[in-house]
Order: C-alpha cells, then sequence, then structure tokens
DNA sequence: TCGGATTATGAGGATCATTCTCATTTCTGT
DNA sequence: ACAGAAATGAGAATGATCCTCATAATCCGA
C-alpha cells in the first residue's frame, strides 16, 4: 500500500472529471484493508453506514477511473478490489459452490509466457490494450 | 463435433436424473453451431420459439449435468456454451466496453505450465478438482 | 398396448441486485 | 460569504433471472 495511494486515486478521479469525497474515500480505505474482493452487501454490513445507492454509485465512479475493479462470479453478488496497478498484480482462486474469491499470485515464469500470449492473440484479433485475468475454480474447502 | 454427442449428453443428463428432451436438444444444437458464446437474448431471438422460462430452467439443468457451461461478463447478459470437454479446451477475449466475447485456443507449453500451476496453488488452498479460466481483457475493433 | 405416476413445459408473476430520480447538502472558485 | 456545480441519500424503478402451477409429454409395469 504505498504511501501516496491516495494522491494517485485523487489524480486518477480528476482526470475523469470527478472529486475524492469522504465516501469515495471510505470505499478505498475498506477495499484497501480487505484481504480478497469485498461484496456491497459486505461494505454495507461492515460497521460504517454507507448508503446503497451512494455506494453503488461511488463504486460504478470509481471503477470508471480505474480505481476500483469489478469481479463478478456465478452467484449473484459482484465483488470490488482496488485496481491491481494500485496493489499488485494477483490473479484469483474461485470457489465454484459458492461462489467466494481468495487471492493468489502466480509464478514469476508463467506471468511472462501469459504475458507475451496475451500481447500475441489479441493482436491478431484486433482488440487493443490487453490484459489478463486467470482464474482458478475449484470447490473450497468449506463447500467440498 | 463427435458424432456422440448427443449419447455424452445423454448419459450426463440420465447421472443426474433428467431426461435429454427436445426441447433441451435443441439448446444444446444451438450452442453447438454457435461460433461464441451465447446470451439467452440470442437464443430467444435466434428464429425458433424457445420459452423464456423454459430457456433458462433447461440451460441450468445443462449446467448442472455438466453440460453447458456459464460465462457472466461485465455487461448483465449470462452467456453459455457448450462445456469444454465436449468441444475442445479454450479461452475467451473479452471486451471491456461491450461484453461481447470471442474464442481462442492458447499455445500447448502455456497451458501446460497453467495445467500445472492451477494444481499447485488449488493444492495450497485446500481447493478441489481446479480447472483454469484464462480470460484476455481489452477492448474490441468495434469498441475501440 | 393401456393407465397411472412422474417429469417437463410454458405463461405469467415474483424476486432482488442494481440503477435511476430528485430534493437536499456540500464543495469550488471568486 | 456567494453563486454555480457536483455529490449525497432515501426511495422508487428497472430488468435479468427464477419461481409457481396448471397442462402436456414421457416412462414403466402389467
Amino acid at each position: 500500500m504505498p504511501a501516496d495511494l491516495h494522491d494517485t486515486i485523487t489524480q486518477r478521479l480528476r482526470a475523469v472529471g470527478q472529486r475524492y469525497t469522504p465516501g469515495r474515500r471510505q470505499l478505498v480505505d475498506r477495499l484497501a484493508s480487505a484481504p480478497r474482493p469485498v461484496t456491497i452487501a459486505e461494505l454495507l454490513d461492515g460497521g460504517a453506514r454507507v448508503p446503497q445507492s451512494s455506494a453503488y454509485r461511488n463504486l460504478a465512479v470509481l471503477e470508471q477511473a480505474g480505481v476500483v475493479h469489478r469481479i463478478v462470479t456465478s452467484d449473484d453478488f459482484a465483488r470490488f478490489e482496488l485496481a491491481e496497478d494500485l496493489t499488485e498484480h494477483h490473479h484469483h482462486l474461485i470457489c465454484a459452490v459458492c461462489g467466494g474469491v481468495e487471492d493468489f499470485t502466480a509464478p514469476p515464469g508463467l506471468e511472462r509466457t501469459l504475458l507475451r500470449v496475451a500481447g500475441e492473440v489479441a493482436g491478431a484479433a484486433g482488440f487493443t490494450t490487453p490484459t489478463h485475468r486467470l482464474d482458478l475454480i475449484g470447490t473450497c474447502p468449506s463447500c467440498a
């Protein structure tokens, strides 16, 4: 968590004509301190009073600014995390039963290969600014 | 597309106590002939009359039987494709703007590495029967 | 092959995460 | 401080998805 995290976020919000308000900062703090992607329900329940409509609206704004990333699994709840370039590159281990998500980091060799292949394949299909997402799907211990 | 595709599907449905009815077969045929994952809306619009509630129910049944796979992107529409072991192992190129999905196959070397890493990471986290999903995220030509 | 039990179908209604509306509050620049 | 613009929050509206239930199709034993 860089010391200038909030400065970086301020800049990104400015770039899309948005302010870094207290409510948005509160959301960012929650996401930064969570060890895994967080659902809206978790944000609303977890202590601090965050109005539902503001949470949705501000997460959408933060997503547009490239500050947060929305993750959709097979359950009905979207999950949010800080954008990778604000934390560190990682991937997800997803439970096919309950939709739960865990973080993990891949070995450097695999990442290198992924980066190269992503560029090649995306280029061939005419896609621009490619990034990649690697999910491992299985059954988590509590659903086994 | 194996000649015994429908036999295989019949067996998988039987295994979960379900029948391979004409309506379900129609859905499978649609998915088998599509070059990319298909949305419910595309299934409903595309010529043949498929009642909405039956489409949802039967796709859920086929998913439980391991015959079809549900793909969720950032837009509001779930997409469906035949399970990988009924077609061939492949991955997806997803447009971050419109949510559109294209298929692609990864080089064998990358697949080998992915398989190994998936087993290692999932095992360490206590996840069972791991599989992997590699998505390349970018902007498609029509959204660029 | 026939009848009865079981399962699938389809039309419409219900659900619920998400998004929108709008009156009020807060911020920014002067 | 002030005017204009943007953000907030409570509640209503939206819409993809799922459920209900009466009808129709299928299976199976005799």
